[in-house]
DNA sequence: TTGAAAGCGCTAACAT
DNA sequence: ATGTTAGCGCTTTCAA
């Protein structure tokens, strides 16, 4: 039976308003009335209750944020900066996850819609317009997407993938695979479009192969696959693919760079481990969580359109949300999954680039 | 402007309450006029409202999960596999890291109270104590940790410290290390406790090193200490550090398992891929995860004590919860990073476990 | 089986 | 500066 704004009126003898005030509007409270009662709601340990606040003002201050799989290493920074950002400024955070299922994306929305003031949606599977009529319940902001209308925030895995592909012409490879992601994603069809514009440009070869489960497995059962099409250079979807893929070809005796380049994308924690050194783009994921936080809750700042009492106030206020898009900037980090290819030119300044060794241009974020 | 219970009422001509019964009753309201409410419902997209709902049950539906540290990878599993089963239950689930600061612990839990059914309290730093005290403001599940009188779900890592060092002193070991783990982590005490009667049992010196921050940085700073006390194998307080020391080991030119035999608590993913690859004490994190779900929402069915009109219904229920401790089964898991020390009695027994390679007795949860 | 009415904890317009 | 009052969306007695 915790303590409600009923029991610290009584308590320090004030009217329940006043109290209500001390907490909501502070500055309109006489300066003694309102530390007597915060005084005694200290000593009853009495604390807002939230859930009732919002159902008059229409603010939950919460947040929802769904991922397609909280155990795949790329999400935990994400989620652990936008929860930093969202307590910062007293928001909570509920974390749901639809492993990997498109269906569970609309469903999870709707759940969680009437709790939230907005719902942050990573790397969706789901079409856009689906997109668009879930954005008609609850505000949404989209990552790792471009919707247009919805504000969103996306990394430039377009700018990443040309990077990738120009690393590895530049190293003498011509014919090149590209180990595509799951279905429904953006990232995936970005990745796929900038590289086969970035190969043609460079006069090589991109054979495209997938949809993949953006896994381990997924890459590890890529392996054969890369073999066939007899490439020299392999640009993954995402990390977890291209450390899956370096397991197999491991596995299968195939040496890396000597006899197939790897690239990644995403530079989670554990690329920095492989044998070889992963070769990565690197996504600045937790940037990206915290500014998906602040484009939220930027718009959430001005009251809602709410009547206390019939008549009075004004209609709905058109939330006139600034539909910003924001893109992050990638970076190349070159390790040791990456080396010369058949073609390369005999130029000494690319082989050295070329050598193994940590030759790492990396900046964070 | 979403559809409220009015809304439905009206359109389907019924009274709210009528509605209202259709969801949460459905048995009490005539077949017909339910299935009209229901299309109606349906035609507007209306969900009940679960804030407004939580205000007059008392029972939110939503649990709190409070973790050291998201993006630490013993946690994301953990995590994914609360959020799976609370979601099986229709409940909702609150994320907050705590940046292994003690003192954000009951800030954290009070935070969340009036908006929880219950929270899951994983690995705290804070003291017993305080734990009781945040118990008396919202039921608490503890992870990680025995707390008399409190419903906790613990690993068995003193079973599995035993198992580490009975594996090393098997293996030829007599000065063993251990690396501590962070101040005020029942686990670190326990695996301690445990240890210590180990050694002292297989007749082997254990030193103990600490406390360290539970990070791969840890674990590498601990390395200049491990070769300073001249021990032949180390016992890490997690995986993270184990990687960190063997990363720091390699720089340093010490050569593992040969010179230094290094074993690890938690079976992480990335421990699967370290070089040597590291041999650990897996712990059953996911199934954690649900036991604790359980728990938590077992006792959450009682309906609680409260009058919707005064003088009617039942003082306090004093919820007679069964403060249950479940203790899961931890397992050593033999893997590269371990190998013959000094006093390997000549027996062919023991230098064929102890031979490198995949000699792997693994069994997940 | 349905309707009427009270009220969960709180805020906000209005009156004083 | 504080009190009064209505009501956010919903459930739950009680009466019909």
């Amino acid at each position: 039976m915790p303590a409600t704004i009923r029991d610290v009126a009584r308590a320090s003898g004030v009217h329940i308003s006043t109290v209500s005030r001390t907490f909501s509007a502070p500055h309109l409270v006489n300066p003694e009335t309102r530390s007597r009662v915060l005084a005694t709601a200290e000593s009853l340990g009495y604390r807002p209750n939230r859930a009732a606040r919002a159902l008059i003002t229409g603010r939950t201050h919460n947040v929802g944020l769904i991922v397609a799989d909280i155990a795949n290493p790329f999400f935990p920074p994400l989620i652990k900066a936008a929860e930093s950002q969202a307590r910062q400024r007293d928001y909570h955070i509920f974390v749901a996850d639809t492993n990997e299922d498109a269906t569970a994306e609309e469903e999870l929305v709707l759940a969680m819609a009437k709790q939230v003031d907005g719902v942050l949606l990573c790397s969706p599977r789901m079409s856009n317009s689906l997109i668009e009529q879930c954005s008609r319940e609850v505000p949404l902001v989209v990552i790792n997407r471009l919707v247009t209308g919805l504000p969103s925030v996306v990394m430039d895995v377009g700018q990443g993938a040309r990077d990738a592909i120009e690393h590895l012409a530049g190293l003498g490879h011509r014919e090149i695979a590209l180990l595509g992601g799951p279905r429904g994603s953006w990232t995936s069809r970005e990745i796929r479009r900038s590289a086969l514009l970035a190969a043609r440009a460079a006069g090589a070869d991109l054979t495209v192969l997938g949809p993949n489960p953006p896994t381990e497995d997924g890459g590890a059962a890529a392996a054969d696959q890369v073999r066939r099409v007899g490439c020299t250079a392999v640009l993954a979807y995402n990390d977890l693919m291209a450390i899956g893929l370096l397991d197999e070809l491991d596995s299968l005796g195939v040496r890396v760079p000597e006899e197939i380049s790897v690239v990644g994308i995403d530079d989670i924690a554990p690329s920095r481990r492989t044998r070889p050194k992963l070769t990565t783009v690197a996504t600045p994921t937790a940037a990206a969580g915290r500014a998906a936080v602040d484009m939220l809750l930027q718009h959430d700042n001005a009251p809602v359109a709410r009547t206390a009492r019939p008549g009075v106030g004004v209609g709905a206020v058109d939330g006139r949300r600034t539909t910003a898009q924001v893109t992050l900037q990638t970076e190349l980090v070159i390790r040791d999954s990456t080396g010369p290819g058949p073609h390369l030119p005999a130029d000494p300044g690319y082989a050295a680039t070329a050598a193994p060794g940590p030759v790492a241009s990396y900046v964070k974020e």
